[in-house]
DNA sequence: GTTTTTGCACTGACCAGTCAGTTCAAAAAT
DNA sequence: ATTTTTGAACTGACTGGTCAGTGCAAAAAC
């Protein structure tokens, strides 16, 4: 209720006014380390996007209910709301997190091979397993990510456009760089060609995911390279 | 049935206990036929899928109501509930609607490519054009298959599988028989490759129409057909 | 002693599905 | 030709249940 406010009110009176509701707290909070490092809070809130992200990749996210996802996460439901203003304030973090993973592995994938000389290609080709690896390890959110990536209406939407475009800059930005020299055609359409290639691995290992699991990273790896790489037709 | 209604009754009820809601009725029923042809009935369920479908592609299933997609429609709820059995039987009849169309129409485009001679390649391209007409015309459509495609636990999952395997079956069909006539590599994986070339089509397709809808479809469509063909790679 | 979590009762909005009743055009009866 | 009947199609107020979010005192963790 008037939550807000008592946030935005600095201290003095603790008798009995207090809630405070901290929707966001600082990054230096003297908040006692634990053993681990993180923080108490931070490893709640941890706990409750793993909940949440396998609830809502089966459900979606309105069929996913609060309570559900305090039980799985073996939290009351009042600590949903201690620490997250909202469920989709909840949803919309869990978004940012997720993607944030993505975006650095992709990152870290095309500057890696730009270290060790390769050329656009490989670069390419290493962004591919990259996508693959982070798909392989956190297939729920890929699903979940998909599932609200082209929805309107919703909340969340600017803050899913945003960090859409944070990885797929990366994508395009390889594509650019190999443009500029001239290992790509200039005639490519950097945009629509960094958005297929997100199609083809996207869809390409939710597939693998889901009908044939049993295959190795490798193995998903070689055929997407195969089709990469322009080697699919002629025979050999 | 409960007590409460007959309760509630005033007096003089009829004389014959059904309430006898007809859920389906038989096809040679006195159905007028109205000035169209159509049945009234046909007319109402198709406007109460066109209703849904932009509907539930913006907002997802659960967070679209029964009410919403009435008002729509321009009908009463309790129409919705003489044409469909549920919520979820609308839903899942209008996926079987939809893909039906979709898969019908791959199949014209390679059919029509093999009359006229074309080779495999050819078949794929033809395909692809053939999938941009489809998400070009319906859009919202795609949006909400794509959004359900790989949940989980839900109740139309099944349907959602059967009707999946139908479309995808028609490229893998393409790409068998290319392998199977030395146009394609043997070594090509044909599932997967069927998988990426299906995510390459959709992702690209639905970032043309939610970030540059002003693109022809011969542009979106040409820009694909390098990638398809393998001529990204190499200058000029 | 401060922060975080718990447990649980509570509220109010919202929503899927129901059902008694209405409409109206075609069929049957007169 | 006129009236009556029929029944498929449709209507919308209503119900029973669900769920996001609140409030708070006490416990636990730090």
């Amino acid at each position: 209720m008037t939550s807000a406010a008592a946030a935005a009110r600095p201290g003095g009176d603790s008798v009995s006014a207090g809630p405070t509701v901290p929707v966001r707290i600082g990054t230096m909070e003297r908040s006692s380390a634990t053993p681990g490092g993180r923080t108490r809070r931070e490893a709640t809130r941890q706990k409750l996007y793993e909940a949440a992200v396998t609830l809502i990749a089966e459900q979606g996210f309105s069929a996913t209910t609060v309570d559900e996802i305090a039980e799985r996460a073996g939290v009351a439901k009042g600590t949903v709301y201690y620490n997250f203003a909202s469920k989709s304030v909840l949803f919309e973090e869990l978004l940012r997190h997720g993607v944030g993973l993505l975006t650095a592995s992709l990152r870290e994938a095309a500057e890696e091979t730009a270290l060790r000389g390769g050329n656009k290609v490989d670069a390419l080709d290493a962004m591919v397993r990259a996508g693959l690896v982070f798909i392989d390890r956190y297939p729920a959110f890929t699903q979940l990510y998909v599932a609200e990536l082209w929805r309107t209406n919703r909340a969340w939407q600017s803050t899913l456009m945003v960090v859409r475009q944070e990885a797929v800059a990366v994508v395009e930005g390889v594509l650019r760089e190999g443009v500029e020299g001239g290992e790509f055609s200039d005639e490519i359409d950097i945009q629509l060609t960094a958005a297929a290639l997100v199609g083809m691995v996207l869809v390409a290992a939710l597939d693998w995911k889901s009908f044939q699991p049993e295959r190795s990273l490798d193995d998903v790896h070689a055929a997407l390279s195969r089709l990469l790489q322009g080697r699919v037709s002629g025979a050999r």
